[in-house]
DNA sequence: GATTCTGCATGGATT
DNA sequence: CAATCCATGCAGAAT
């Protein structure tokens, strides 16, 4: 897997947002623990919010611009890399995983790697035009900024945040560069207003529309010889497949650039009253893709909830 | 007995 | 400031 993609706002809209396409509640049922005996506690949220789940914010900071460039160099390589690689804003690295036994289904997972100081003077020509792409992409996203500046300032200086606040289903449309804050007047005309965001607002190199599922900070202990990786509470219980045993289920993670599968483990400890959800033998996982500390996992889900046991 | 694996416990950080 | 999260320490089991 390379580690070097950006997802980017999708910017199709060949499958209008319905409630059918929404991801669905996993049953929960009770086990031995205590925790395990009173709701899920995300089941209420996403039970609460089902006509409108992902209002703004969305999952990201700011959908309107990335949060990081669309290039890696971590390190940059002497060598090209071993998948065709495209730097821009249109590609990502996509991934599917599915969970096993109790179902099948696909999905995208991406690393991400860690920014740190780099040389270019010993980049190789792959690296460096990699470089440029970016430098075209930080172009871009300070006009953007600018655009959404003037914006701004057409809407009696108001921020996003403030007009997301007075029109909670304001709708951001996302498309490319010219991705548009819309003026209030605007956003009450249009007939995006009031429309829900589609949680499946990236796109995948073929053209798959993904949600995000998880993006987790590597640390020491997710890196290092024990081969496992915490997954944040809250969006493993949002997110991933509720899980009633402590075995957990079966996860894979596929590659879709070099369609490699890797076959992880989704499970939880108990942790006072709680959980705390891990992925286990990452180990390889980690290796292959030359992750370290500070880099970046993202999971995403594509659409085809492919439930085949 | 040494090493690795597993899962719970601890405590600092965050909410 | 209490509750919760989570990074990691660590003890016991397995190899």
């Amino acid at each position: 897997m390379e580690k070097s993609y950006f997802p980017f706002p999708n910017t199709t809209n060949e499958e209008p947002y319905t409630a059918s396409s929404q991801p669905q509640p996993h049953p929960h049922s009770s086990s031995s623990s205590s925790y395990d005996q009173h709701h899920h506690p995300y089941s209420s949220l996403s039970s609460s919010t089902s006509t409108f789940p992902y209002h703004h914010p969305a999952p990201f900071p700011s959908p309107y611009l990335p949060m990081v460039p669309p290039f890696a160099v971590h390190p940059p390589t002497s060598q090209p890399p071993t998948e065709p690689f495209w730097v821009g804003p249109k590609v990502q690295h996509p991934v599917s995983y599915s969970g096993q036994p109790v179902h099948r289904f696909s999905g995208i997972a991406l690393s991400q790697p860690n920014y740190t100081n780099f040389n270019t003077s010993t980049m190789s020509p792959v690296d460096q035009e990699r470089m440029a792409a970016a430098d075209a992409w930080t172009t871009k996203v300070a006009r953007t900024k600018r655009k959404i500046a003037r914006q701004r300032s057409l809407n009696l200086n108001r921020s996003s945040e403030d007009l997301a606040a007075m029109f909670p289903h304001f709708y951001y449309d996302g498309v490319d560069d010219a991705t548009t804050v819309l003026s209030m007047h605007e956003t009450m005309a249009s007939s995006a207003y009031k429309k829900p965001i589609d949680p499946y607002n990236f796109i995948s190199p073929d053209n798959k529309r993904l949600r995000l599922i998880l993006k987790k900070e590597l640390k020491n202990s997710d890196v290092g010889s024990l081969g496992r990786i915490v997954i944040p509470k809250r969006d493993a219980e949002e997110n991933l497949p509720s899980l009633n045993a402590k075995e957990g289920i079966q996860v894979v993670i596929k590659d879709i650039n070099s369609h490699q599968e890797w076959s992880l483990r989704y499970k939880f400890w108990s942790n006072n009253k709680s959980r705390m959800y891990v992925l286990e033998n990452t180990g390889d996982f980690v290796k292959k893709n030359e992750l370290e500390i500070g880099d970046t996992v993202i999971l995403y889900e594509d659409k085809s909830h492919n439930f085949v046991s």
